[in-house]
DNA sequence: CTGTTAGCGCCTTCAA
DNA sequence: TTGAAGGCGCTAACAG
């Protein structure tokens, strides 16, 4: 079979096997011309013969196509949330889908892999996970004029296409419906603080959402921020529900902070002597879909792998729009680029969990 | 500045803009002969003049190095764990210190994915996450050719190099400790019987522990296996704890699905009326470093970052053993590459938790 | 210490 | 419907 000791055939040894040209054998692989039926037989004879497979690299240094998407994970410090493995797998699957690889770029230093990647022209396009409102990868991408789609929705929102759950809807619903529940005091545990201060997009677009779903119900939204550490995460938490006056103490709590949840559901009862849900009504947004623990709450699930073939398709639409000359110049054009821009807001939807729903204790 | 608009400068470019010949830029670049003083910074002028980076298409085909290391994730039927996704992000970051970056192929069909990798070149090596006792990524990388090391420890421990915790000796020391501390009924929840069923290493390795540790501590260790679904993982639960009487009820329980103890935790109070840990000891092998709500636990952690640095550490030696010509013939030697392969089993570690630790209830 | 040169394997225009 | 030939950008062997 094909043993890598020796030489490994080329489309040259394919095309003397089968007794015609090398570029016969190339169009036969890539199908761009038409071939008999006769000619087609004999090369696949001589390829499936000689187990051949075509070099990738001589491909690309050609065609200057790499069939290649760079993920670019963001890797601040902390941040080893569960939801960037489930979406670094995700994306793989869908650019399989549309026969790309994914190559991943877990961006450091001012976006350096990203940038080396691109120039470097490892891949036809880059998908950027967890962004800030302003993100510095944005601005990279830009700069060398590298087809990007992003995870998250970013302030400028024309800079680039994105795809992202619509986080301030999600959590407005979610405030507005405990409050239609009944609920005149809750919490809304947000992300860390250390997101918050990066600027990511969920976070603070998380938090808008809720101040602007109490406003007009007349319920006390109290925002808080997880953290990461188990003891200063359980004093939060009777700082939170225990200060109070039973009759003012919140009856319900919204979680954001997704790999906090499981934490605050196992520690609650020990922190604060609150049962969820009997004494308490607890609602999680953004939890990842098929995990068990979650199922049981009412939440609202991060669509990961709808937000992953989205994202994917724009960044392969945002290659073939740099790759397709300007009518009129003959050259790609940057306008172009812009132009192609195409967002994708995909809207909330809060499940009931198998638990017994929004309803306040007592 | 490096405007993709028009064509991007090559090492031609630079050769002229410094007044040398291309080959000189290389050896700049690649630092394998000596470059005068005055030649090196006049190069490197011309570089950050010009904005060039090589392509690494073009360095590949001459060269046949791709810096680039696949990762083969298994995804069989509902296998989403989140270890997955953690190791993708653990390799990328260890690849990197190397030098190299990580392709991600979540191979589907009898390792396509991973065959088409390698002899499309798009890597030097592959490592091959989550392992079965006998795998068929395996075989494939052996009927290539290709450089590979494997995270989980396979039936053939001399097919390929491999890193892994090891599970046995995990499951075996908490059992043996929890007997030491005065258990005499326990249960251990394995994988689901999925995991079991397709010979997943870690599965079986860690339940033929469980079952050594009890012998000659004169303690029952029933296994029973996780089940995805809530509700019957807690009718599972049920059976396992309430069939007894109570003095015959198990006082322990140690966990080895990795995604399903959240769950657990959370639900064994209202599925079996007892309280981990007032009313339980329960224990968790292969938890994820930095986990909160396993913290609280005496676990054994599965050090991710440890077997992603050492894992990659071995896929690199192999693509560089087979690169490195044989002495006698020449060649690069299959034998070669199975005479560097090497293992690492590490030794687990049993953390206390902040809990109250292994002793009893009661 | 530096320059010249011949490909690596493939795609694609041009010619038949 | 097919063949011949040039070159994508880089490295490394050979020559000075």
């Amino acid at each position: 079979m094909s043993w890598k000791g020796s030489k490994m055939a080329t489309i040259r040894d394919v095309a003397q096997r089968a007794g015609v040209a090398p570029s016969t054998v190339s169009y036969v692989l890539n199908g761009s011309r038409s071939i008999s039926e006769e000619t087609r037989r004999r090369v696949r004879e001589a390829i499936d013969g000689l187990g051949y497979h075509p070099r990738a690299s001589a491909r690309t240094l050609r065609s200057s196509r790499t069939s290649v998407i760079a993920l670019a994970l963001p890797r601040a410090a902390g941040g080893l949330h569960a939801v960037d493995g489930r979406f670094a797998i995700e994306l793989s699957d869908a650019a399989h889908v549309l026969g790309y690889d994914l190559l991943l770029t877990t961006s450091q230093d001012k976006a350096e892999g990203l940038r080396r990647v691109a120039l470097s022209g490892l891949a036809d396009a880059a998908v950027l996970m967890a962004v800030d409102m302003e993100d510095a990868r944005i601005d990279v991408v830009r700069e060398v004029a590298f087809p990007a789609a992003l995870i998250g929705r970013p302030a400028d929102e024309d800079a680039l296409p994105w795809t992202d759950l619509d986080w301030a809807e999600a959590a407005a619903m979610t405030v507005r419906a405990l409050a239609a529940a009944g609920h005149r005091q809750m919490v809304y545990l947000a992300p860390a603080r250390r997101e918050v201060d990066s600027r990511r997009s969920y976070a603070l677009r998380g938090i808008a959402g809720a101040r602007q779903g109490a406003a007009g119900t007349g319920c006390a939204v109290e925002v808080a921020h997880a953290v990461d550490d188990p003891a200063r995460m359980a004093a939060l938490l009777r700082e939170l529900f225990a200060r109070h006056a039973t009759e003012r103490r919140p009856t319900a709590l919204v979680v954001q902070h997704p790999s906090a949840h499981h934490h605050i559901l196992t520690s609650m009862y020990a922190a604060t002597g609150l049962r969820v849900p009997e004494d308490l009504t607890m609602v999680v947004v953004g939890t990842l879909p098929g995990d068990p623990p979650s199922s049981v709450l009412p939440r609202v699930e991060l669509p990961v792998a709808t937000l992953a073939a989205e994202v994917t398709r724009l960044a392969v639409a945002a290659a073939e729009a740099l790759r397709t000359p300007h009518a009129g110049t003959g050259e790609p054009d940057a306008r172009l680029l812009a132009a192609s821009v195409g967002h994708l807001l995909i809207p909330p939807v809060l499940l009931p969990g198998s638990g017994p729903g929004l309803l306040p204790p007592g």
